[in-house]
DNA sequence: ATTAATCTTGACCGTTCGGTCAGGTTTATT
DNA sequence: AATAAACCTGACCGAACGGTCAAGATTAAT
């Protein structure tokens, strides 16, 4: 049952193509004679595979929610609370660092008030974030973290490790026009867990 | 030596709406028909104010750098870091909240890879971030808070604070399709605050 | 070997974009 | 009252956009 190879091919190609058009011209700012180039395709090659504009974006954005939850789940890997969030704030961290290109999508189009990804806004990931407020819910009842909002925290971890991601240039910017090296995003990491956990008590 | 009045009102009718279609659209999004709309002018008048459309998105962008500017003063205020940081993070939350369409479109900029403003970041913002990298290590120095990177810290706090403003539509969407009440603000900026300071071993 | 299905592509289409401009109107100056 | 300066705007322009299509080339199925 194996699909056309060449279309498998192509597909691939121009996805990727297009992940790399996206991120660097936002959604109306990328077109698809440049995402064609990119590809080294001929545009009308590109309507052939994808009918539109909007649907080859959309399937981008699938792609990286997927990654997004494939993420999400080391939450759930660990019962202590302290290894649970570590585990989660660094594969958080890792993704940002290896696909920076899939995080700021996904952020300009929050930014733009989330037109195509509302109902998975609203359906998947409020299901994923109500369970694990349930859990944090139970580490503060049995007094093993500090009593606080849960969303609240959830919301701090996921803009601090996208930032690093989505607000590269900026970063960049101010260290000397150069991207963290890997030492500095490690040291990165381990303050960004650090604060965190020491922030809600969970540590000394 | 007052400008003409109705340059004046025009210009700031003209920005306000530039404000609002760029914050919703993305600068390629934005066109300048919908600003004109937004406005109630013709577009021709709006290139009569200013000649280009990217002449009207620097200014914009000048006015959002300004704001920064002044909300960054707030940091200089007070002597201990506790005040100091909770003063500075307090006022960016504040002004996140007022002002979420500014934000946005700040980080669409920055995400976009900062086009117009690398120069404003890699001079303006380097040095106000060095000056008080500066503060943040004599603190660390006579013992008063923990050693760490001063400048991960000041990332962290960024991201935070921004991300209320420029994920607003994904908060709402897990918040039952509301925005954030007054309330619900005031409980996150507290948190916020608590988290960053205990977590950076300021207190307790 | 023949047919059918899939893939490829240059040329083209209607629409919208940022921007221009001539000529009229209003406001300020004397 | 007259002149100058500033302001206003409908109509228009070339370029670029997303998307279409017919006709040919390639691959798969029989």
């Amino acid at each position: 049952m194996r699909k056309n190879q060449i279309r498998i091919n192509n597909e691939r190609r121009i996805l990727a193509a297009a992940v790399k058009i996206f991120a660097g011209y936002g959604y109306q700012g990328a077109t698809m004679r440049k995402i064609a180039e990119e590809a080294g395709l001929p545009k009308a090659n590109l309507h052939y595979y994808f009918q539109t504009k909007e649907q080859l974006y959309r399937q981008v954005l699938d792609g990286i929610f997927k990654d997004w939850l494939a993420a999400a789940n080391t939450f759930d890997e660990c019962e202590e609370p302290v290894e649970a969030l570590r585990g989660y704030i660094e594969t958080k961290m890792d993704l940002s660092r290896k696909r920076p290109l899939e995080s700021r999508i996904w952020a300009e189009e929050i930014l733009r008030g989330a037109p195509l990804i509302q109902d998975q806004l609203e359906q998947t990931l409020a299901a994923w974030l109500d369970t694990r407020v349930k859990r944090i819910t139970d580490w503060i009842n049995t007094g093993t973290i500090q009593p606080m909002n849960p969303r609240i925290l959830m919301y701090m971890i996921w803009a601090v490790t996208q930032h690093f991601a989505d607000f590269e240039s900026q970063i960049r910017a101010l260290n000397q026009q150069q991207n963290l090296s890997d030492e500095q995003f490690a040291e990165a990491k381990k303050q960004v867990v650090q604060t965190i956990l020491k922030g809600i008590g969970a540590l000394d």
